[in-house]
DNA sequence: TGAAAGCATAAGAAAATGTGATGGAGCCTC
DNA sequence: GAGGCTCCATCACATTTTCTTATGCTTTCA
C-alpha cells in the first residue's frame, strides 16, 4: 500500500466539491472508489484529514495543510504533461459551460478545433445563461465558462473574446422593409425580441424604448435565442441578434436588417476559469477560445 | 492506462543511475518491471525518452526535458510526505556509507535514533574508506555518506559533524609508561600504527617523522581501525586512535595515553549528501548525525 | 570467441483498484 | 415523528494493473 496520484486526485477534488459523491462523478468513478482511495490515504497518513457527518465534508486542520501540498503534487504532474509535446497525455475531462450564443456561432469549430488539439480530451458541455454558468465555476462544476458578462464575481483567469454586435433584424415580411431610416416609432410598432429580462441586454432595451412613455412598447424577452430567432423569422417582430448569429439568414434574405439609428451596446464575451486550480489544458483551451473567436471577428 | 509515480519514479532513478538494472536494485523490484515501467511511459508519452543499445543507457533530449519535470513531481510527493507529523509515511531506504570510525563510536546509537524517528526507513549500510564513499555518493549509490575530510568533490548537502581529536596510545607493557615526556626518540622505538597510505594522517604522520632521517621511523598503515586497535593492545606498537574509540581501554588500563607532543590534527567528520537530488528525509538523517556527534563530543 | 552484462519479452501470479449492492446516519418535509 | 432523501461506509466480487520468474537476444570485454 503506497502513495498514489489517484489518491491525491481524489482528496483535491473532495475538498474543492466538498462531497465525494461528486468528486466520484467528476473522476468518472463510483462513490465507493472515492470512499476507498480517502479511507486508504488517511490509513497511510496514520491520521484523518477530512471529517463527516452525514451531509458535509470538512477537512480537519491537518488536511487543510496537507491539501497545499497535494495541490502541488498535481500541478507537478501536468506540468509534467504539458511538456510532452505529444498532447496525448492530457486525458481529462474538460467541463465546458457556454452561453447559447456560443451555440449559434462558433461552438462546433471550437469543439473540433479542441479535439484536434487534444486528442485525448473528454469534453462535457453545459448550456446555460451568464449567470449560472457564474456559480457553476465557483462551485467547480464546470472547468471553463465561455459567457458574456457583466460579471459579478472576479476570476483569476479571464481571457476577453472578441466583442459581438448586435444588429437589428426582422423578417421580410413586415413593413419595415421598405423605409430606409426607420424611427423608434417604426420599430415599436412591433414587438421587441429580446434576451431574458435579468440580461444587460434587456434592460438597456428597456431604458431606450423607456423614454417615450407614450409609445406603448411591446418588449418580449426570451431566454432562447434560437426561440427568439424563429419568432423572428416567423414575422412576429423585430429582434436585436447578434450579427454573427444571422448571418446565414441575412444573405438568404430571410431576414433583412433594420438600419435603426440606436443599438444596444456590443457583447462582449470572455473565456473564464479558476487559473489557481485548473489543469493547465483548460488554460490553453480558453487560449485557443480566443485564438478563434478572433479570426472570427476578422472574417465577420 | 496511466501516469503513475512508479513510472516517474523509475524514469529519476534509470536517469541517475545510468542503468536499468541497477534502479531496480536501488528501488526494490526486478530489472524487467523497471524495463516496463519506462516502457508504458513511453508510451504514454507516444515517444521514446531513453535510447539504450546494450552496454549504456541515455536520455534522449526529450528524456532531458521530461526529467526536469519528473523530479519536481517526486519532489512534491516527498514534501508531501513530509508535511504529515506522522513520519511513517517516510518509507524509503536510506543507502548510508561510514567510515569505519564511526561504526566504533556512535554508528550504534546513530541508527538506533534514526529507527525510533522513521520508523519505517530502512537502512542499508556501507562501511568503506572515506575515498571509496565519495565515489559512491557521486554515482548515487549511496544517499548519505558520514565520512572525513578532505573531501576531493564538493557536495550540495554537506553538515560539519563534531571534531574527533587523535591521541596517542600504546599497551602498557611497552616501556613507555614510566615516561612523562616522551620525545620523537622514545616513540620512533616502536612501530607506529597508523591509517592507510592515501589518507591524510598518514601523510601527516609520515611528515612529521620524516623531519629525522637518522630515526629510521617503522609506520604501519592499517585500512582497518578495529585491527589497528587490536595491535596496539597486543603491544604491538604505538598508535594515533580516535579518542571516542579508545575511551574504554584508556578507562580499564588496557591502553595508556602517551603525552607526545605532536599529534595530528583531528579528524573533521561530515554528513554528506546530494541536497539537490536526495529526498528529504536524507536530510533529516544528517541532521540527526550531527546532533548526535554534538552530544557526543559535550559528553566526551 | 566465450563469458558476462545489459535490456526485452512473455506467461502466470499477486496485488491493487474499481464496482454494485446494501446499510446506517443525519436532514428535510409533511 | 415517519417516510423519503442524501450522504458516506462496508462488503463481496470483478477487473485491471503491476510484479515476478524464466528466457532470449545483443553487445562488450577479455
Amino acid at each position: 500500500m503506497k502513495l498514489s496520484l489517484k489518491q491525491l486526485e481524489a482528496f483535491v477534488w473532495v475538498a474543492d466539491l466538498g462531497s465525494f459523491r461528486k468528486a466520484a462523478d467528476r473522476l468518472n468513478t463510483t462513490q465507493p472508489n472515492i470512499s476507498s482511495r480517502i479511507a486508504t490515504l488517511e490509513t497511510l497518513l496514520g491520521q484523518t484529514i477530512m471529517e463527516r457527518d452525514a451531509g458535509s465534508v470538512r477537512l480537519t486542520s491537518k488536511g487543510t495543510q496537507l491539501l497545499i501540498h497535494a495541490r502541488k503534487v498535481l500541478r507537478a504532474v501536468d506540468d509534467f504533461a504539458d511538456a510532452t509535446s505529444e498532447a496525448s497525455l492530457i486525458d481529462g475531462t474538460l467541463r465546458l459551460g457556454v452561453t447559447e450564443m456560443i451555440v449559434h456561432t462558433w461552438l462546433s469549430d471550437f469543439l473540433k478545433l479542441l479535439s484536434t488539439t487534444f486528442p485525448q480530451l473528454h469534453v462535457e458541455l453545459t448550456v446555460d445563461l451568464s449567470v449560472n454558468l457564474e456559480r457553476e465555476l465557483a462551485t467547480r462544476s464546470i472547468d471553463l465558462a465561455l459567457q458574456n458578462g457583466p460579471f459579478h464575481q472576479k476570476m483569476s483567469g479571464q481571457i476577453p473574446l472578441s466583442d459581438y454586435p448586435l444588429v437589428w433584424v426582422a423578417s421580410r415580411q413586415t413593413g419595415l422593409r421598405g423605409i430606409k431610416k426607420p424611427t423608434m416609432d417604426h420599430i415599436a410598432a412591433y414587438p421587441i425580441l429580446t434576451h431574458s429580462r435579468d440580461t444587460r441586454l434587456y434592460k438597456e432595451t428597456a431604458a431606450h424604448f423607456g423614454r417615450r412613455k407614450d409609445l406603448n412598447v411591446r418588449l418580449v424577452p426570451s431566454s432562447n435565442l434560437a426561440a427568439c430567432l424563429y419568432m423572428t423569422l416567423n414575422g412576429m417582430g423585430v429582434a436585436t441578434l447578434p450579427a454573427a448569429m444571422v448571418s446565414k439568414e441575412l444573405a438568404s434574405g430571410a431576414l433583412i436588417r433594420i438600419d435603426y439609428e440606436w443599438q444596444p451596446e456590443h457583447l462582449e464575451f470572455s473565456a473564464r476559469y479558476d487559473a489557481d486550480h485548473a489543469r493547465n489544458f483548460v488554460a490553453k483551451a480558453a487560449k485557443i477560445a480566443q485564438d478563434l473567436a478572433t479570426s472570427y471577428h476578422l472574417k465577420g
